[in-house]
DNA sequence: AATCACAATCTAATCGATTAAATTTCATAT
DNA sequence: ATATGAAATTTAATCGATTAGATTGTGATT
């Protein structure tokens, strides 16, 4: 009979022999934005059957109240900082980095010396990989969906002008009118801020224009602009279709119920901890150093109608 | 001049000798549950300033769709795994344990060697320090809005009847009841399991007696029961009063806005955090061996009416 | 039986900090 | 001037694994 020795090797003493902790270090620009926890739990997800924990930092960037979208975009130092505690330190064998919007990291951070992974968001500078998702295609099949429904005046609030996936959401809103040979109104584009209360205050002025749809870039700003249609004593689908982006919780919960684009957050963070692992794995022959786009889709449900 | 000699110390030789990591072990049974990653920020809020980082640990209970609420109770092997693998090794000074339901912690590990905090759930042995958020008073305060309203026949919808946080808040809503003079009929008590779903059917049965008010225990039960309200072409409020628990999201979204009970999440990482730190530090004579209860409040908005 | 190749085992150095022990420095007192 | 003690500095052991190198053992070949 042999005794069950219950013996757990010290993983410090490897991990000082060996320059290896199997630790990855998530840093989050705030775990309380919205993809965050999902996202890593789709790294936890790929971790669960590979030896890697994660390292949880979080730059609590969104948690006061009085941190603004706009005014997080340039908070680089609090970045930097973490970032080079991470790269530079010995706790860590990678890092995946989990942002909110597109920056440039490899410029932050001179002379990494480990694999870095941008999740999410992507870095400015194209030779850091990044996981992110599919925003052009999935904003087309948007427009598209409504163009099919009847629909020919289709407003467009938008999130903040500068940001990379306003854009990315614009420009393919602008390709499905292009194939549908609809020209995009300006009169009916109005820059929001991401928040309901500038869905809101867009949908009051778009009303003028008597859109009969409104594509929104988040469910916040297109649940704002249904409560505007309503307080303007008209009714979510049948006066006015409205379409969100994000598929937050709360887009089932609103009456109706809220058609939106589902982001796979789950597979963003699985890809990323996937890549991460390849770029640390002795044969690094499979690690693609091309950034990966995961594939972002339609769900359909009652704030859409077809037009006569 | 000075040369600026940027020089790290290696943290893994650090550790290796002094037997501290300054990790924190993060174990949390699924950090998509609504409470986790607000008491995670909570946490690294409290880390922010001392120089402890988090190893995180998800255990991804919920994230299946099969894994319901009542399932996840008996998962104790996976927590056996990986709380022991946080104690018996090297890797952490202490863990912080975030759970959705009570469980006997202390139990699942023999000689446990390092300082453990219940977070959000308490250990149902009481010489496992935790901290977790207050139930009864302020469910005695959620009956006393109702009766000073002048409502007198509430209905309750309680969640599993066999956890704690369903017993803890039925006790405060018979507390309230008790000091108004009031009896709880047991005709308008019936049980959900904390889903949506549950809220509706037990909302629909709730109506063949009339009440004028009705307790959820969260917010998601809550809501259903609005939805069965309306459905049977009664108001919210005017007709039925509604209260949920737990100040989800949502309930700022769903119309008319939910009267519920805000849980202040982050203040229960934030003790947690500052208990597992006091627990490590070299003059443990100002650490608490008590458990600590974070209060909670009601927040008013819309779903409650005066009667006349 | 001696030689050689190769496998298996054992020994000792290494990772990079901490910390205790040993040594040197320096000032003070007799 | 020398002894003594305190302070400052230097040296070396330690943490516990990995791993390269030395040693021993095995078996096959001539």
């Amino acid at each position: 009979m042999i005794a069950k020795t219950n013996y757990q090797p010290n993983q410090i003493a490897k991990s000082l022999r060996t320059k290896r902790t199997n630790i990855i270090g998530v840093l989050a620009e705030d775990i309380l934005a919205f993809p965050t926890a999902r996202i890593i739990n789709g790294i936890s997800e790929y971790m669960e059957h590979t030896d890697y924990q994660i390292l949880l930092l979080n730059l609590r960037m969104l948690d006061s109240l009085l941190n603004q979208y706009n005014q997080i975009i340039h908070q680089k130092d609090k970045i930097r900082q973490a970032l080079s505690f991470l790269i530079f330190g010995t706790k860590v064998d990678a890092v995946i980095y989990i942002g909110m919007f597109d920056r440039d990291i490899s410029g932050v951070i001179e002379n990494m010396n480990k694999p870095i992974i941008v999740a999410y968001s992507t870095s400015s500078d194209d030779h850091v990989c990044s996981v992110t998702y599919e925003n052009e295609a999935v904003s087309a099949e948007s427009a598209r969906h409504l163009i099919d429904c009847g629909h020919r005046r289709i407003a467009v609030i938008t999130g903040l002008a500068d940001t990379a996936p306003a854009q990315k959401r614009l420009h393919g809103i602008n390709t499905a009118f292009k194939e549908a040979g609809l020209v995009l109104d300006n009169a009916l584009v109005k820059h929001g801020d991401w928040e309901r209360a500038s869905g809101y205050s867009c949908m009051k002025e778009l009303l003028e224009h008597k859109p009969t749809a409104v594509l929104a870039m988040n469910d916040f700003m297109a649940i704002g602009a249904m409560e505007a249609i309503k307080d303007a004593k008209l009714r979510v689908p049948e006066d006015v279709s409205v379409m969100g982006f994000d598929n937050r919780e709360v887009s089932d919960f609103v009456f109706p119920k809220l058609t939106t684009v589902e982001i796979n957050l789950k597979a963003i963070g699985f890809a990323a901890a996937q890549a991460a692992a390849e770029k640390l794995s002795d044969d690094g022959q499979y690690a693609n150093e091309s950034s990966v786009i995961i594939p972002s889709r339609l769900i359909l449900r009652d704030t859409v109608a077809q037009i006569l």
